[in-house]
Order: structure tokens, then sequence, then C-alpha cells
DNA sequence: CATCGATGATAAGTATTTGTTTCATCTGGT
DNA sequence: ACCAGATGAAACAAATACTTATCATCGATG
């Protein structure tokens, strides 16, 4: 589960925050004050850091800078830094400041959860970094974000990249749509909308996997998706 | 089993409700009116709160908040709620308020089911997630939604797979038609069909119980069907 | 700000499952 | 052994779910 580390003199953000993140596997621990927050830092080894502009002592800008200059002791830690408004944001990603991304307040939860993701992914210590098992003639290679087919680079789009590793980290589990939508998408699925349905037949297309018996995605009637792991 | 509470001034719903859900072996509740629910939290303990957002006293979004300020008294009870209309759902899954899942009026109480399931296996464990015994050479793996025969997988239709499910769970149970049918769809069993019949049928074919002396399920001429638990 | 690719929505077409009918067969009581 | 009701299973019909082509929309890119 990954830990987050807010600094945030706005206790019931916090508060609401981590009870948010809980539902997205993350762990959140709140630092009111800057000073507590490079403290926690160093003991929680976080994930990533949540990070305002408005602190008492110093602004958010400063941590930045600290954490940055500091990297010896902080290491990379990604840094996602809220805004008050939106302004002074190129500075904010920009170099100077070295902050992975910024979101303007007051923002949507879900805005959130997609940043934080995005960063893990850039960071390389997302989830979709793990290593995966070659099935069937299927070989993911995450770091490279490359996957073969029969030792033929197959070009995929996002989408179908995360929705292949899902299945592929759990081979022969079925998984529901409003599932497959829930890990892809981090909320909650649309269950009128045949998306997810879409987006298993782009990816059944490019694997070749449109016959009647499938090699690799199977449809479960009635319930979902299953990506069969081994030959019977 | 579950226990539901239900949020919701209009009566003749909340009966309806009640009486769907417990086909689902959940036991819902249904309070008028939003003082009289919070009350019914701390009693009742219930696993999941189904609230209406149009409600006397004060509104659902009012309720929701009050839920989600006084955790320590409420918990981490997870709230679905029930909105008017398709509209201002960001903010009611959002931070803001704090509900897990939100869905519109009018709804199918398929759909209802499904999400409360979605609700449950995210804050813990799911009803239809326990596990089952091992019978006789057949395995089910709920969470993967596998059964296996033999060590071999079979491919189960749904109906065929809850009625699985439902025998294994009753081991030399005798059932009736009737109950067969109230558990596997609706109240309103047509006493005249013989789907369970065919049903039975089918799956038998597929668990290769031919024979006339079955290895699985035995028929209780003029009862009903019975799941063979052991060998004798 | 125009373009392009990726993704979401829609809907027509297709496939599978599930329910019903039917008839052969079976059961238990006479 | 015979009968009436009950059951099994095949064939058909109806309901339901899935596939995919196509179009719309969104977001990134330059």
């Amino acid at each position: 589960m990954k830990q987050i580390l807010i600094i945030d003199d706005d206790e019931n953000l916090g508060e609401l925050l981590t009870q948010y993140l809980a539902r997205y596997e993350m762990q959140a621990h709140v630092a009111l004050a800057p000073s507590k927050g490079l403290e926690m830092i160093k003991k929680l080894k976080p994930d990533l850091l949540i990070l305002d502009v408005m602190l008492p002592e110093k602004d958010g800008f400063e941590v930045c800078r600290e954490i940055r200059a500091k990297s010896s002791i902080y290491g990379q830690l990604p840094i996602l830094m809220l805004t008050a408004h939106a302004e002074v944001t190129d500075r904010i990603v920009g170099l100077e400041l070295g902050a992975d991304d910024y979101l303007p307040k007051p923002f949507e939860p879900r805005e959130l959860v997609a940043r934080i993701h995005n960063i893990l992914r850039r960071s390389g210590d997302d989830a979709s970094m793990r290593e995966i098992k070659p099935i069937n003639g299927i070989e993911v290679d995450p770091s490279r974000r490359e996957v073969k087919l029969d030792h033929a680079v197959l070009d995929l789009t996002t989408m179908e990249y995360e929705l292949l590793i899902l299945f592929m980290q759990y081979p022969n589990k079925t998984f529901t749509r409003d599932e497959l939508m829930n890990r892809l998408r981090g909320i909650d699925a649309e269950l009128f909308s045949r998306a997810v349905d879409t987006l298993v037949s782009r990816l059944r297309h490019k694997l070749g996997d449109t016959s009647k018996t499938p090699r690799f995605i199977k449809t479960v009637w009635g319930r979902g998706y299953t990506f069969i792991g081994e030959q019977l």
C-alpha cells in the first residue's frame, strides 16, 4: 500500500483526504506544519508528498525547494503541490522548484487521485512497474513499457497497456466490468457504458485474439472477462 | 447476514428494497427521517447505509457530511447516496461529502445490488465472496469465480454457478424447486415453470453427473434436489 | 488553434444464456 | 403390470449480454 504524506495546516482537509485516499489503497498521513512534515518524511519514507502552498512557518515553495536541495536526505520524493489558486503555476512545476505536478484548490478528489497515479507512474515506483511473468507468448517489460507477442513488439495505447498489465497480474481471475473500470480509472464505473467492452475489443484485436476460442481474453458471460493463464 | 440501513422518506420504496435485498442475504431496515436514521445507526451498526438525498428535516448531503464529520461515533460506515437525478455527482462521491458511491433515481434493483457489493468489497468482505468448502472433487474460488472439478476448470454460466454455490453451501440439504427459484432469482417464482429442472439438468451435464446414481445432485422425487456432501 | 490519436458513447448486429414446450422415461402407489 | 403425476433432456423461443463499427469528444502536440 502506497504511503502518502500530506503537509497541510487544514486539519479537516487532511482528515478527508486520508479517508478518501484509503479507498484507493493509499495510506495517508498528515503533517500540519513543515517542520513536522520534514521529520515525518525521514521516518515514513512516503511514496509521494502532497504539499500545500499556504503553510505556517514557511510556504510550500520553500519546503519544496528545501527537499529538492537536500536530495541526499530526502531522495527523489515525488511532490504534488496544492496551490491556492491557479496562479504562478509555471514556476511550481518548473525547474526552480522541482515539484512534479500541481493542483489548484479547490479540486475534485478524483482529479487528485488521477494525478497521484500519474506521478507515481512517472517516477517509476508505481505498481505498474512490478515485474510481469510472461504468459502464453506475451512478454512485458514494464521499465520500457514494451509488450511483445510471440517476439514481435506490439503498439498499445495507455489504456490497452494498463488493461493487459492488470490481466496478466491476475491470470485466470474473472474481472467484472466495474472492477476493471475501477482499477483502470480509479473511480466508480458508469455501468451503462460499454467502454470496457470497447477497450477489451481493441486489445483483443491487437493481440490477434478474435477467434471464437480465444487465446488470451475469455468472455465470462454475465460476469466479465478472464485472462487465460495456462493452456489446458 | 449484512445489515443495511436505508434512510428514505418514501415508505413504499423502503418496503420494496427491503424485500428485494432480502433475496441477496441482506437485511434492510428503513428510517423515514434523518434523526431516526442516525439513532438507528448507533443501535444497528449496519454494514452499509443507503441515503436518499431528498429528505425531511435536512437533506442527504447534510446527513452524509454529519456522519463523516462524526466518524468517531459512526465509524467508517460506507454510504451509498441515492440522487434525484444524475447531477452534482462528483461532489457527492468526492471529498466534500465522503460518500462511497451514488446511484441516480430511478435505478434498477440489480444495479443497486451490484453497487452494494462493490462498496462492501472495498470496505472489507463481501457476502458473495465467502469461502466455499471443497466437496467431493469440486473446488470453488469465489474471488476468481473459478470452479474446478477433479482439478479441471469448469466453464459455468451465471445461473449454473449460482446454483452450484447454493448447493455447496448447504450440502445434503434438500431444496424444493420454489426454494431454488427464490434464491436464484426472486420471489415471483412461477411454480408452473420447469426452469429449475432445466437448470439442474444443465449443471449435471457439465458436472458429468448424468448417470442414474448421481455423484453430486440427487433427485428427491416429489420434493426437489439435494447436493450430496459426502461419500456413502 | 488546428490536427491527430486515444478514448467514450451509441447502436446495429451477433452470440449466448435462459425459459418453455414437448415427449420419452421414470417413480411410486395400486 | 398399469396409471398418473413427476422428471430428464432435446429442441425451440425469448431474453439478455456481448462485439464491434462508427461517430463524438477530449487532450496532447506542435
